[in-house]
DNA sequence: GTCCGTCTGTTCGCTATCGCACCCGTGCTG
DNA sequence: CAGCACGGGTGCGATAGCGAACAGACGGAC
C-alpha cells in the first residue's frame, strides 16, 4: 500500500500526512484530459499515484512543448506554495491512472498549518526548477533519438509499467518535433530491440539499453531528485535536504 | 536614490528593508567573473543594482547556455528561500556594475525573521520558473535573430544603458549557437539600423524596432514579471501578488 | 612603427531537422 | 463488407544551423 502512494505525501510525518489525506479525494486521471490551462485560477492540486501529467508550454501558434513531467514523485500545483494562485503552465494527463486531488482552499489551509508540507514542497520546487533548466539545454543540444529515450524512461518511471499508450503524433508534440522525426527515432530504438510498439501501444523491452541510449539529462534529473528529495525509487526516502532559514549557516561550508 | 536600488529590496516594508540593508555590503560585479558554480555551497546572495548576471546551465561538454538573467529586478541565490544550500546553476557576471551582497548565514537569519522577504522571494521564484519555462520553448522554436534581439533587450533593461560591452563570441555562448550565427544576426540588426557595434561595444539605436524584431518571449516575460511583482519599470511597484496560504481560497475564484 | 591579440566577416561542405505530401495497413463502424 | 479514421512509414526539396578554417581590421603594447 505504501507502493500505491505519492512520494511527497509519504515524506510527511504521520500527523501531517493524515491531515492531508483527510482532505484528499481520489480521482482517475483520464488520458489526454487537460487539467488546467496557463493563466486560469488554480482550483485543485494533484498528487498522482499511478497517473502522470505533462507540463506543457506554448509559444506563438506552436502546438506546445513539454517542459516537465509530474508523477508519483511530485505534484501538480506547487505554485500555491509560492503564493501564486494561477496556473503557470498547461497540464495534460499523459498517463491514465489514480491520483489524489485537493481543492485549492483546503490545501491552502493545510499549507498554512503544516511546516513539513511547506518544506517538502520547497524541496520539490527546487527539483522542478532544475528540471526546467535541464530541459532547456536538452531541447537545444540533444538530438531526437536520445531525447526520445529519455522521455520513455521518464514515463516508465511514472507509469510503473513497461507498457503505455502513446502515439508517434503525441510524442512529436511532447518533444516539439515532427511526427516523422519520431517515426525514425522510434524505429531505430525498435530495431535495436530496446522498445516495441504497435498502433499506440509501446513496450519497453530493454531498460538498460534505453538508459544507455538516453541523453545525459535523464541521469542528471534522477541525481538531482535523489539529492534533494531522497531518491525516486523503492525504499522510503531519507529526509529531504531542506534546510530551514535559521540553520542555513551551518551547512553552507566555511 | 530609489533608482539606485534593487527592486526586491524596494518591495520590502521599511523595517525589513532596513534590517536587510544593514547586512548588505556593496560589491562591484566585474565582467565575466564567475560568482558560483553549480553544486558548490552557496556563500553569498546578490541583489544587483547596475550589474547583471547570467544563469548558465551546462550539458555534456558544451560550453554552456544561458537560461536566465538576473539584474536589478531580482536576485541571485533565491534557492535559499527553498532551503537549498547549493548553487543550482553557474552564475556569470554579464554586465559590470554595483550590487549588494549578503553572506548566506545572515541572509538565512533575516529570511527566518522577515515574512515580507519570504513573500517577495516566493513571487520572484515563480517569475524565475516562468522564465525558465519560456526559455525552453524559445530555445527550441525561435531563430537566432529574434532570440538575439530579445537578449539585447533583456540586457538593456538590466544595464540601464543603451550601450554595453559584449562580443559576438560571448553572445554565441549565451545563446548556444556558433559565433558565425551571431555575426549574421547582429549584422542584420545593424543593417536595419536597430543596433550598432564595434569591437565589443554595442549600442542599441532603436529600442522599439528591437522589440518588434524580438521573439514573443520578451513580451511574455515582461508580462509575467509585471503580473507577479508589480512591474519592472520606473515607479514603485504595487504589492506583489503573493497570496498567503490561509487566504488562498478567496482569490481562487468560484 | 611593428607586432600581436582580439574582434569581426566570409566561405565550404555537411547534417539534422523541417514542411508537405502521399501511401499503406489495421481495426472499428455502420 | 465497404468505408473511414487512425497509426505509422516513405520520399522530396528546402533550410537553419553546424564545424572548421581562413582573412581582414582595429587597437593596445613595446
Amino acid at each position: 500500500m505504501a507502493a500505491a502512494e505519492n512520494h511527497l505525501i509519504e515524506l510527511l510525518p504521520r500527523q501531517d500526512r493524515q491531515r492531508l489525506l483527510a482532505i484528499c479525494e481520489p480521482v482517475d486521471l483520464v488520458l489526454s484530459e487537460v487539467l488546467c490551462e496557463r493563466g486560469s485560477p488554480t482550483r485543485h492540486v494533484y498528487f498522482p499515484i499511478d497517473g502522470f501529467i505533462s507540463l506543457v508550454t506554448q509559444v506563438d501558434q506552436s502546438p506546445g512543448l513539454e517542459v516537465g513531467m509530474v508523477g508519483r514523485e511530485g505534484m501538480l500545483g506547487v505554485q500555491l506554495a509560492l503564493g501564486v494562485v494561477v496556473e503557470p503552465l498547461r497540464a495534460v494527463v499523459q498517463g491514465a491512472g489514480a491520483s489524489w486531488r485537493v481543492g485549492t482552499g483546503p490545501f491552502g489551509r493545510e499549507l498554512a498549518r503544516s511546516a513539513a508540507l511547506r518544506h517538502s514542497l520547497s524541496a520539490y520546487l527546487s527539483v522542478l526548477m532544475a528540471q526546467l533548466a535541464s530541459s532547456a539545454a536538452c531541447l537545444r543540444f540533444h538530438m531526437i533519438g536520445p531525447r526520445l529515450a529519455r522521455w520513455l524512461l521518464m514515463s516508465q518511471d511514472r507509469a510503473h509499467s513497461d507498457r503505455f499508450h502513446v502515439t508517434h503524433e503525441f510524442l512529436a508534440y511532447m518533444l516539439g518535433v515532427r511526427r516523422v522525426g519520431i517515426t525514425m527515432a522510434a524505429g531505430d530504438l525498435q530495431h535495436s530491440g530496446l522498445i516495441e510498439y504497435h498502433r499506440g501501444e509501446l513496450t519497453v523491452l530493454d531498460r538498460g539499453g534505453l538508459e544507455a541510449a538516453a541523453c545525459s539529462c535523464y541521469a542528471k534529473d534522477q541525481h538531482t531528485y535523489a539529492e534533494r528529495m531522497g531518491g525516486l525509487g523503492g525504499s522510503r526516502p531519507a529526509t529531504p535536504s531542506f534546510v530551514p532559514p535559521e540553520k542555513i549557516l551551518d551547512s553552507a561550508g566555511t
